[in-house]
RNA sequence: GGCUGGGUAGCUCAGCUGGUUAGAGCGCGGCACUCAUAAUGCCGAGGUCGGCGGUUCAAGUCCGCCCCCAGCUACCA
């Protein structure tokens, strides 16, 4: 091995105040698949997610119960983790903010910050609105007639002061442009990049990182009126992970920096401006990069809670099976534009992409097999130019599917790897084995021969995707769980001629209509 | 308003630093095949490449103006 192979991914960590709803699903299952892909790939994978537990929701929300936040936060914190079972993910870890090792964590880092110089105590001044509980820009603000100002939302608010501590944010802009020079790939998509570069540049202002409104927060160290900011709190969650403050063992030295902070591009802001700032500031290396990816709608609609259009993961899981799912939410749409969920894309993808396409292609070729080569592997002869064609372009999809995978182009792969099941399809019509059955039965082995072999390919570089649905036509193939890395592409480590196989069952079936439709 | 990215076949989109008849998938039409999940393969249908003007021997591909769409324009997460 040429140099360690790690790679540390994770997801935002999801506010418990939320209900998991299909973003996310989304978020993680981008992270699952690039963690289960570099596992593959021979990589030490660490794959985090977790959840964001304080704050002043949080603590209403618990208050309005009855019950204490901690209390709360146990209970509504387990909806994300059964997420995981649901959609069949692969964290390494799960975090959350109301962890001891958290709160070790994040004081450090304050400590850090406040020996540096880079906090300092001083007021929050603005526009608050008790109704709305936030604080309001003078820009958003409407001036009434009584000149008196108002809410976008309508309702009053007044100006008032509390002592807050600051972060510089202001002293880190030039440099903050400087590492976005330097590490082009750090902000991804590249139109997300021009927005936050933008958006710096611009100019930035000292950051109010305490709160002494609610109490459901890390105490800031030494002055247990304040409460850290949240984004403080829950940014943190990324080093807390790999074991910080302590900085020189274990996972932190092996881990960080981290690979890929996957998030939405409504949080883009906080991972790409804050957090480096923060880190740079305490004198830890920022992360490598940060994926900004978009939003779902539902059957063209906007989602949102109001309209009760949300669309709940499990409930299309139920509908429609796991692995369709996953492969509809990575294959729609390039990865980090918005997407459109609707029922008549979906059974397109599922029954144009993987029953007609690829399940079809095993079925009619195990089916060849079974009936015609005593169901075991074929024998082959010499591979004509046409056969040693679609097997290197079954052997080489590892390499089009790294590349894409490198740059978080899911919808990318997926294509580049339907180009090679399309190709196996024609080839088999070209090759017509069911005529070479009776004019040249060793010829009709070969053939099935090479078509096992691109579909032993083909499963492989799939299973990040499909996992459940790659493992059993895996199974099919009658390779051993051992042999499913990329380490058994290509020729050295071929199907073994002569080796029994099951007989074949459909891994994709259609998606049929109810009789009413829906 | 400012900044950024877009407007290419019915639909979703590729088209790198300008150069032969503008591409893919889906949908549609026709043909072939019958191994297979009413699956597959082949062929085709001709889109003023948002509009106008310009640079060039040559422009979706560069420049200018205009129209339309989307995102961003700081402290709820």
């Amino acid at each position: 091995m040429a140099g360690p192979k790690r790679y540390y991914v994770t997801t935002p960590i999801y506010y418990v105040n939320d209900v998991p709803h299909i973003g996310h699903a989304y978020t993680t299952l981008a992270c699952d698949v690039l963690a289960r892909f570099k596992r593959l790939d021979g990589y030490d994978v660490k794959f985090l997610t977790g959840t964001d537990e304080h704050g002043q929701k949080v603590e209403k929300s618990a208050q309005d119960k009855g019950v204490d936040p901690q209390a709360f936060t146990d209970q509504v914190s387990q909806r994300f983790r059964d997420l995981l079972g649901t959609m069949n993910f692969t964290n390494d870890d799960f975090i959350r903010t109301t962890e001891e090792r958290h709160k070790i964590s994040v004081q450090a880092l304050w400590d850090r910050l406040r020996e540096k110089g880079e906090i300092y105590l001083d007021n929050y001044a603005g526009w608050y609105s008790v109704r709305d509980e936030a604080f309001y820009a003078e820009s958003e603000l409407t001036k009434k007639p009584d000149g008196s100002f108002v809410a976008p939302t309508g309702a009053p608010v007044e100006w008032v002061e509390e002592p807050s501590y600051f972060f510089r944010l202001s002293a880190w802009g030039e440099k903050l442009l400087k590492f976005y020079d330097e590490n082009p790939d750090f902000i991804l998509p590249k139109s997300r990049r021009n927005e936050v570069v933008s958006f710096v540049s611009g100019g930035l202002q000292d950051l109010s990182v305490s709160r002494t409104t609610f109490k459901w927060g890390v105490p800031v160290p030494g002055d247990d009126a304040h409460i850290m900011y949240v984004w403080l709190d829950a940014l943190t969650n990324y080093i807390t992970a790999v074991g910080f403050p302590d900085e020189d063992h274990g996972e932190f030295q092996t881990y960080w920096p981290a690979d890929l902070h996957m998030v939405g591009k409504d949080i883009l802001r906080f991972h790409a401006v804050y957090w480096p700032a923060f880190l740079m500031a305490a004198g830890v290396e920022p992360p490598k990069r940060v994926f900004a990816h978009g939003w779902w709608t539902n059957e063209g609609h906007k989602i949102s809670k109001s309209l009760g259009n949300v669309i709940d993961p499990i409930e299309l899981v139920e509908k429609y099976g796991l692995d369709a799912v996953r492969y509809f939410l990575l294959r729609e749409v390039p990865f980090g534009n918005d997407g459109d969920f609707s029922h008549a894309a979906m059974v397109a993808r599922m029954n144009g992409e993987l029953a007609n396409d690829l399940g079809n292609l095993a079925q009619r070729v195990l089916s060849m097999v079974n009936k015609n080569c005593d169901g075991a592997v074929p024998r082959h002869g010499d591979f004509t130019a046409d056969d040693q064609e679609m097997l290197d372009a079954a052997h080489g999809i590892i390499h089009k599917v790294r590349e894409h995978m490198d740059v978080q182009g899911f919808n990318h792969a997926i294509e580049d790897i339907w180009v090679v099941i399309r190709a196996c399809n024609g080839y088999v019509d070209r090759q017509a084995p069911w005529k070479l059955k009776k004019e040249d039965p060793a010829r009709m082995g070969t053939v099935l021969y090479v078509l096992a072999e691109c579909i032993r390919h083909i499963a492989l570089v799939l299973q990040p995707f499909m996992p459940g649905s790659m493992s059993k036509m895996l199974d099919l193939l009658e390779i051993s769980t051992e042999h499913r890395t990329f380490d058994f592409i290509g020729y050295a480590h071929a199907l073994e001629p002569g080796r029994a196989l099951p007989a074949p069952q459909g891994v994709f079936p259609r998606f049929v209509e109810d009789e009413k439709g829906d």
